[in-house]
DNA sequence: TAGCATGATTGAAT
DNA sequence: ATTCAATCATGCTA
């Protein structure tokens, strides 16, 4: 302890250690168990370097750079460091995820920008384009879907390359720092402890410069998607045989026009178009043939004539199956089938 | 090109 | 979640 104590006066002579470095006196005191005087002498020394010629004070620190018990003394001054300035500054050292970075890596992966190649971005992308996408599968979609991803391999691209950039400079950044600190462990009291202390920080300051970026990305996916979505409004009118399933339906059902699930799956099915497609279909048609009962008359006693063909047809093709077709019910088929030309 | 037709979207109501 | 009602945006046709 006696060794200490002489050197830290030597020390404090020499420049070796800032004010801050010796920063708690009382801490100081109680470690050496010196008077205060002691304290008072060391500071006044500390004052006193700047009198000092450069000469002077490069020859006493290289001394006390060899001093042997250099390394114990900065151990203690590291100690004390500890358990007084870092012990306040590093009370949250090992923060949780960031809720925010969290929720935008989950919106980058999911969108196919962040994560493996490729991944799970298109597909759901094609998920919704094949939702949403109106008319025949794969025939206009296809389009707009291949541009879409286009974009977004733009936008995925433009992001790793940043994100490279970030993480490239960060660690430039720290390995300098890191550099630095060592260099000054020299001269001054740096635990490892508090390098690391320090490089935590340096990244919790990038990781806001990385927050920026990730945000930024997932505007542009959003305004991508916005555009993508938009140009899906683009619709195309359904095919003649698809509307005529469905008016057929309609029609036919005219006092309750509500088709079950699975009726709108099989119409779907039908038709060749989604079930939600065939849900707007008869929320349409619901209400403007309410709104004008008189304009779809024409078309109601069309489909109805139609329908009762259909069935007479399938009647008289089993009973043709069964017996002889009589004169009769082909005559009737045949006037049913004149009228539904007529119409 | 105007005007109607039609599929999709949106917000409120149930 | 489904439906209605209003509305949008585009397609079609005279």
């Amino acid at each position: 302890m006696d060794d200490q104590t002489r050197m830290l006066a030597g020390l404090a002579g020499l420049g070796g250690l800032s004010q801050g470095d010796v920063g708690d006196q009382d801490s100081v005191r109680k470690q050496l168990g010196q008077p205060q005087q002691d304290i008072g002498d060391i500071l006044q020394q500390i004052m006193a370097i700047t009198d000092e010629s450069l000469d002077e004070a490069q020859a006493r620190k290289h001394a006390l750079n060899c001093h042997r018990m250099k390394p114990a003394l900065f151990s203690v001054l590291c100690e004390i460091k500890e358990k007084t300035v870092l012990s306040i500054r590093g009370v949250q050292d090992e923060d949780p995820p960031d809720p925010q970075i969290m929720r935008l890596d989950n919106m980058l992966l999911a969108e196919g920008v962040s994560g493996p190649e490729k991944g799970g971005g298109s597909a759901a992308a094609a998920a919704a384009a094949a939702a949403a996408a109106g008319g025949s599968p794969g025939s206009d979609g296809g389009i707009e879907h291949s541009d879409y991803r286009a974009k977004l391999a733009q936008i995925r691209q433009i992001y790793h390359s940043e994100l490279e950039k970030y993480e490239q400079a960060c660690s430039e950044f720290t390995n300098h720092v890191m550099n630095l600190l060592r260099e000054q462990s020299r001269t001054r009291p740096i635990s490892p402890k508090e390098i690391e202390r320090m490089v935590a920080i340096i990244h919790r300051k990038f990781s806001s410069i990385q927050m920026q970026l990730k945000q930024s990305t997932c505007e542009a996916v959003m305004i991508l998607r916005s555009r993508f979505l938009d140009a899906r409004r683009k619709r195309r009118n359904f095919n003649k045989q698809a509307t005529e399933v469905l008016n057929e339906y309609f029609y036919s059902h005219l006092s309750n026009p509500y088709p079950s699930e699975e009726a709108k799956e099989e119409l779907a099915k039908k038709c060749a178009i989604t079930v939600s497609q065939v849900s707007n279909w008869f929320g349409n048609k619901r209400i403007r043939y309410k709104k004008n009962i008189g304009k779809f008359q024409e078309e109601a006693n069309l489909y109805a004539v139609k329908t009762a063909v259909d069935a007479a047809s399938v009647s008289a093709q089993a009973s043709q199956a069964n017996s002889p077709a009589t004169p009769n019910s082909v005559y009737y088929f045949k006037r049913l089938q004149t009228l539904l030309q007529l119409c």
